[in-house]
DNA sequence: ACCTGTTCATTAGTATACTAATAAGTTATA
DNA sequence: TATAACTTATTAGTATACTAATGAACAGGT
């Protein structure tokens, strides 16, 4: 007869998506209290990547933060509402919504950037430097 | 005159926040194409928690699994529901609601743990041991 | 010019995740 | 013992995150 296979124990804490869910709240947390309340982490993701790379379609806007077309598009909206962004029909395609910063969302994000600078440094402070570099590393492959 | 500091640039793909939130979007793809669709990592870690210690009240229920008390109120709420677990007053204290597994419960949670082992296994499989160990390590740092 | 397949955006529905307010029950202590 | 402080749970509201269905517009090839 084969000898039973030991059960493997579930310890939730050694499971990488519990650990990336705790780090991840934490980051959001340290995020919410150093930005100013309206400013969440997608909402500035979505903004960096239109200064960084001027007015995109939402799709694009989307792909390039991480979202999927129903989040991006909440996110968007929320902006809008804000007068951080603003949109207006692609003359080029017209099923394109093309997404530009508002002067006061420019004006935003260029305040805001030393700050969210600021909650990744706050995010690793318990890394050295080498550390923070290999943690990085590692999770990138992940992607 | 005191020379002007040179502006960082933002670059949203090397920021932690950034990275964990892809690697978490991964790890949940990953968890909800091996399990069954109306189990989800936090109703897992929920049941397996459960399963461990035995009946326990709902704040200890979201303390032990990272939730805080609305969001493991709305989980326990959609598990019985599905009648995995049941609740009733701790007669100890009048305040508590004390959550159990039912028999079906438990089966579930037996019978799923081997895929959830998996879940962890696949989304490290870009890693060595060595890297994956390291990883863990470095992220139960930033907890 | 027509069809096929693709892309873009919206909508509805479900699930996590948090805050703030409220109410009820328990514990500590003055 | 009275009350103050704390704990537990619920509710309402907002924000991410996903699926699935729909419809409009575009692109390629014949």
């Amino acid at each position: 007869m084969k000898p039973m296979k030991p059960k493997k124990p579930y310890i939730l804490e050694d499971q990488i998506g519990h650990v990336l869910r705790k780090v991840s709240q934490r980051h959001t947390s340290i995020f919410s209290s150093e930005m100013p309340s309206d400013l969440t982490p997608t909402r500035f993701a979505a903004m960096a990547k239109l200064l960084e790379l001027g007015p995109l379609s939402q799709n694009e806007l989307g792909r390039l933060t991480a979202m999927d077309i129903a989040t991006i598009k909440g996110v968007v909206d929320r902006l809008r509402v804000r007068k951080l962004v603003e949109s207006k029909k692609d003359p080029k395609d017209a099923r394109r919504q093309l997404i530009k910063l508002t002067r006061k969302g420019e004006a935003v994000i260029l305040a805001a950037i030393p700050d969210a600078l600021e909650v990744t440094k706050r995010t690793v402070e318990a890394l050295t430097k080498a550390e923070t570099k290999e943690l990085l590393k590692l999770l990138t492959k992940l992607q």
